[in-house]
Formats: C-alpha cells, sequence, structure tokens
DNA sequence: GAATTATGCCCAT
DNA sequence: TGGGCCTAATTCC
C-alpha cells in the first residue's frame, strides 16, 4: 500500500541491507539504462523518504529519485534483515505483488528460479539494486530519475512537511497549518496535496478527516487553526504507526485480539475507507462514497459536520 | 476467464 | 478530461 508509511518502511529496508555497500546498478527493463549507469558501481550513501517519494544518494552526489505511484513496488532477494526486531524480513514493498509469500507470511518471499543467487529478473525489472548478499527490484514505477544534487534539492522543497522525515516536528506543523488554513479549496482535497502535507493518500485521507469528526468538504480556510494542528499531530501518530506495523490501522477502539485479526483482515482496519453504504461504526449512518478530484473519498455524513 | 478496480500523479489535449 | 504506468486482487459473468 504506497502511502507514506510504505515508502519509509522501503527506506528502512535498504538502509538496512544496502547502504554503506558498493552497488550494481542495472535495467533489466531497459528503460532506465542511461539512469543505471550513472550510478552503476558507486556506494550507495543514503536512502530516505519523503512524503511517498523515495531519495537514493550516491557516493558521488547523484541521487535516485523514485515514486512508486498506484502500481510501483520493490521485490527484495537475498539476505535481508528484519525491520523490526524479531519481524519478518521484507519481500514485496509497494502494490501488492507476490501474494503467495504473503500468504506464507509477510515477508517470506518467493524466490524465482530456484535457490539461484542473484535471481533471474522477472517482468519489467525497471532498476535493480544488487549487492553481494541482497537485491532490490524496482517494477512498475511512475518516477524514476537520477538527480544531481541541486535537482534532488528541488524535488524535495516541493514537498510539504513529513512527521517522519523532519526533525522539527513541531515547526513543521505549523507550516502544514498554514498552508491548510490559507487555502478555499477542501480540506479533503487539501490534505491529498503533497505540497500541503507529504505522504496522506486516499486511505490516511479518509481516516484522519473522520478520526478528527471534520466535514471533507470544509474549505480550508475554515478549519480552525487547532484543528489544522491536530490533524497534523494525528496523521504524526498514524504515520508512525503504520511504519512499524507495515499497513494502516486506524481504528483506535479494536481490541488487542482484533488487530491481530486485522493482520490478515483488512476489513477490520479502517472506520470508513473502503465501506461505502455499511453503517459507520459510531453512528450507523451509511458511510458516503463520492468523487472528490477524481479520487473517491469516504466519509459519515453523521459523524463528520 | 474476462472485466474491473486500486493505496498516485504526471502529461498531452 | 483522458491516457500512461504495468500489476494483481477482486468482482463479475
Amino acid at each position: 500500500m504506497p502511502e507514506g508509511h510504505t515508502v519509509h518502511r522501503i527506506a528502512r529496508q535498504l538502509r538496512l541491507d544496502l547502504v554503506g555497500r558498493r552497488l550494481a546498478v542495472s535495467s533489466p527493463q531497459g528503460r532506465f539504462a542511461a539512469g543505471a549507469a550513472r550510478v552503476d558501481g558507486q556506494v550507495l550513501v543514503a536512502a530516505d523518504a519523503v512524503g511517498k517519494q523515495l531519495f537514493c544518494t550516491f557516493e558521488s552526489g547523484d541521487v535516485l529519485r523514485v515514486h512508486l505511484g498506484l502500481y510501483g513496488a520493490w521485490d527484495f532477494f537475498g539476505s535481508l534483515t528484519p525491520l523490526v526486531p524479531g519481524g519478518f524480513a521484507a519481500g514485496s514493498m509497494g502494490a501488492p505483488r507476490l501474494r503467495r509469500s504473503v500468504r506464507m507470511g509477510e515477508g517470506e518471499r518467493e524466490t524465482p528460479a530456484g535457490d539461484a543467487f542473484p535471481p533471474e529478473p522477472v517482468g519489467q525489472v525497471r532498476v535493480r539494486l544488487a549487492s553481494a548478499e541482497t537485491v532490490a527490484d524496482l517494477r512498475g514505477p511512475t518516477a524514476c530519475e537520477v538527480l544531481d544534487p541541486a535537482e534532488a534539492a528541488v524535488a524535495v522543497a516541493r514537498l510539504g512537511p513529513d512527521p517522519a522525515s523532519t526533525d522539527d516536528p513541531d515547526a513543521a506543523g505549523e507550516v502544514m497549518a498554514d498552508r491548510l488554513t490559507s487555502r478555499n479549496v477542501a480540506v479533503g482535497q487539501l490534505l491529498m496535496d503533497q505540497s500541503v502535507v507529504a505522504g496522506i493518500g486516499n486511505i490516511y485521507r479518509a481516516e484522519l478527516l473522520f478520526r478528527a469528526r471534520l466535514d471533507p468538504h470544509t474549505p480550508g480556510r475554515r478549519v480552525p487553526r487547532d484543528v489544522a494542528r491536530a490533524l497534523w499531530d494525528d496523521w504524526a501518530v498514524l504515520l508512525a504507526d503504520g511504519i512499524e506495523r507495515g499497513f494502516i490501522l486506524t481504528r483506535e477502539d479494536l481490541s488487542e485480539a482484533q488487530r491481530v485479526e486485522a493482520v490478515t483482515d483488512a476489513t477490520l482496519r479502517n472506520w470508513v475507507y473502503h465501506r461505502a453504504g455499511e453503517p459507520c461504526l459510531v453512528s450507523g449512518t451509511p458511510v458516503v462514497v463520492e468523487e472528490m478530484a477524481t479520487r473517491k473519498l469516504y466519509w459519515c455524513p453523521t459523524c463528520q459536520v
């Protein structure tokens, strides 16, 4: 599920197993041959997520910028460090992939072509990052390019604040509140605007607004500043939880047993997202789905005013 | 088995 | 406004 939490997990996996190593960078698909050649053979010195974008910095200063879009995903093979102590190592992260391996247990990976390492690329692999022990394959990204340091700085500057990539969350929250409360655009659209706040996608958008009991159509300018700040604080909580948990869970009312169930049952995870026509879990009113700026918006007209 | 759908966002028209 | 990315789970016959 490539909202912000997913990209932070990908950056974490890259830091654990590929940062600090000299990498072979290639484009098995061929569409990124020139970009791959620019960083091939260099040491990867950093991997950072900002919002939904991933920035991989090489020793020359050049930066591989990746945006997964709707279909993109990274598949990891070889020696992998669990993302959380005692947890599973990553298999595939991004859009749903390799579901068979997920059923085996999240993180267990399907090994194509037997146990050979490195594995033969399967399908359209845009970029392969390979150390002696680990391979990361990128498929289906909407953006994948190599930038010089100045260009990379511009790309980062275009993004709003991200609670998981700032060292001053309070100041960043003020920036988000400024941007959210200065326009007449619906708050439901502003939360999806990556220059207002980075990393929120369609699920987090719907759930943040429900948790705040806020009507998605409220113009930004009409959102009280303390409500805007509370949205930032809640986003910081949900994002940190999503990064650790590996999926989006926004129902703070679930029992421990239900939280365990939610690992395999996505229908338990959210208040309104993907629940069109089902009764709101608080008011019983059927959850409404409508189009907002070409994306489906789920909300409860009784609770969110 | 085919059609639809999806967590995003860019670009051409 | 529509297509593109390039995939797989889900839903519909």
